[in-house]
DNA sequence: GCTTGTTTTGGAAACGTTTCCGATTTGCAA
DNA sequence: TTGCAAATCGGAAACGTTTCCAAAACAAGC
């Protein structure tokens, strides 16, 4: 049987106020203090989280929003995140949409109806009323209005980064390649500064870009490669997409990165142990996590925020086996 | 102002017992419950979760305890059981314990206090007692005693298959190379099952078993295929090591697959776009999931359940971009 | 010892449900 | 129409906290 807040009243022989007060870290006289504590201890009493809640509607509680399964980076942003919270002593509920709008909602509404003291989403579809749902909010990759929180990593830099590495690289031909969603996101920055930086270097380039979900990839690519034979350097929207770039290239009889040079971006589980061989530009997992997390808590407690997180980007390797050179 | 289930009440006539029997799809007079929806739908009437909660000790959530952020098989797995699990209606906490035995312990008490319906735990440590937590508890990949249901992949399979098709590929010397755990876990069975299977058919092998966490992995390989010199044929714990391994051999100047055969396990995030080429043995995570949730729910549901679930693996090819042939 | 002001405390009320029991309504046979 | 059993319902009590207010305890100055 579990013991109650009464119980230990009782055996401390004092009001559940002090008690309560004890839990809460509050002021109470020394000699109290001492009696309750060891009266919990005793009797092992751990507070009721649902009755708290009930009477407080404040639940210690974070609902993370993602918008997919497979998309490694989600998987350890998620893991991140989590960590990050498990140490303010919040937990996480995980909410996978896949993408679909109307599980979008139904997480919204089931997390209202559950109490959480925050959200933090990557959300790829339109669900702008909901999120001016009146709970804290934090955005990862996504601009809504200038009220709504958001933490990037800095992909107008990637666009520019990868540029100029595949510049360096004495390239002459650069090509984009990935995929989008219609709903607006910081990703599509890969993107536009790839081409606003191409075009300030004034060297050629040329575009592919699918609108997810994507089906016949290797296809599109190799017909995309087919109009555009001079390609040697190729950036592209994530390292997912940088692997199957490769394989077609491979296929084609392309070596990478003799003939082309490929740079995806991510930078997902890099291990120590690992030579890295394919480049990327690096996105730096934890610290979005962290500063989402921060800002939450944050705007939770009352304070004011930065609305605007941009972490920057790094040139990196990432974990596959194809070799750079 | 959030809508109660007394408003609901009042606007619709009736006592609050009646509002909440249609809430749980109990037996009302038809014009009651027409009654007290077309009121529920006006008022946009939810129920607090938590006064529930506190009043039945039933939470529809499940907590899901991790060892570690970096494996994808985890992360995979993680966002398989919250679909399955949002299917059924329920929640999921995400607990990653990093391994770490503390944090376990300081999950599963986190978890008893919040009241979660039951447990799935991926867990690598010492925590026969707290399982024993008289919750609800489906172990992955872990055998603890009779009682405690456990959902594995077929593990024993996976090493015997290992050894099938290495030998199919005309390997002479074989080698397992993993890392391992103190704690008992049925990935154990892939190297007991491949060395079962080599010594069946008589085939030569060694083994290099390291204990986590690893370190200088690469160079215990190398010494390892120093003292060895004439394997062409490898198995290893999961695709990481396997990708570990190639790296190895490719700067020792051998080729996979032509000098040496690898083979994974764990099968992660194969796209069907890609072209396989790392081979590997296949653990059906989605099934795993599925199951799990199902066993899960059912013991919560008080239903007997199987306490052992063994999932087929399949020889297949994982996600890498170095070619078999 | 009394007064006054400050700490500290006890415990009732409230949070929003579910559950249970007694009361009311309904349906039907006589 | 009446009577009775079955169906349905209303609403009080309870779940375990927090919060608030009045009361008690204490301290200090006279």
């Amino acid at each position: 049987m579990k013991a109650t807040m009464k119980d230990v009243a009782k055996m401390a022989g004092v009001g559940v106020g002090s008690v309560s007060r004890v839990i809460n870290g509050e002021h109470v006289k020394e000699t109290t203090r001492t009696r309750v504590e060891e009266a919990i201890k005793v009797l092992d009493y751990q507070p009721d989280i649902y009755a708290r809640g009930l009477k407080t509607n404040r639940t210690n509680t974070v609902a993370l929003i993602l918008p997919s399964v497979w998309h490694p980076f989600f998987a350890e942003f998620a893991l991140s995140v989590e960590s990050c919270l498990a140490a303010q002593n919040y937990k996480m509920y995980l909410c996978n949409s896949n993408g679909n709008a109307e599980k979008e909602r139904e997480y919204i509404q089931m997390v209202q109806q559950n109490k959480v003291d925050g959200i933090i989403g990557i959300t790829y579809s339109d669900i702008d009323q909901y999120i001016s749902s009146n709970l804290p909010f934090v955005s990862i990759d996504r601009y809504f209005t200038e009220d709504v929180i958001y933490v990037t990593a800095d992909n107008a830099a990637g666009g520019r980064l990868a540029v100029d590495e595949l510049l360096k690289r004495r390239c002459r031909h650069l090509a984009y390649i990935g995929g989008y969603q219609e709903t607006p996101n910081e990703t599509k920055n890969r993107r536009k500064y790839f081409e606003i930086e191409c075009n300030a270097r004034q060297v050629q380039y040329d575009v592919l870009d699918m609108l997810e979900p994507l089906t016949q990839v290797n296809r599109h690519i190799n017909e995309f490669l087919d109009a555009h034979p001079g390609i040697d350097g190729i950036f592209t929207i994530n390292d997912d997409m940088a692997l199957t770039v490769c394989d077609v290239l491979q296929q084609r009889g392309q070596h990478v990165p003799d003939d082309v040079q490929v740079i995806g971006f991510d930078g997902q589980r890099i291990k120590e142990q690992d030579d890295f061989l394919v480049s990327t530009i690096v996105q730096p997992v934890a610290l979005m996590a962290q500063r989402s997390v921060d800002s939450l808590l944050a705007v939770i407690a009352g304070q004011t925020v930065d609305n605007r997180t941009v972490l920057p980007v790094a040139f990196g390797a990432s974990w596959t086996t194809q070799p750079i050179q």
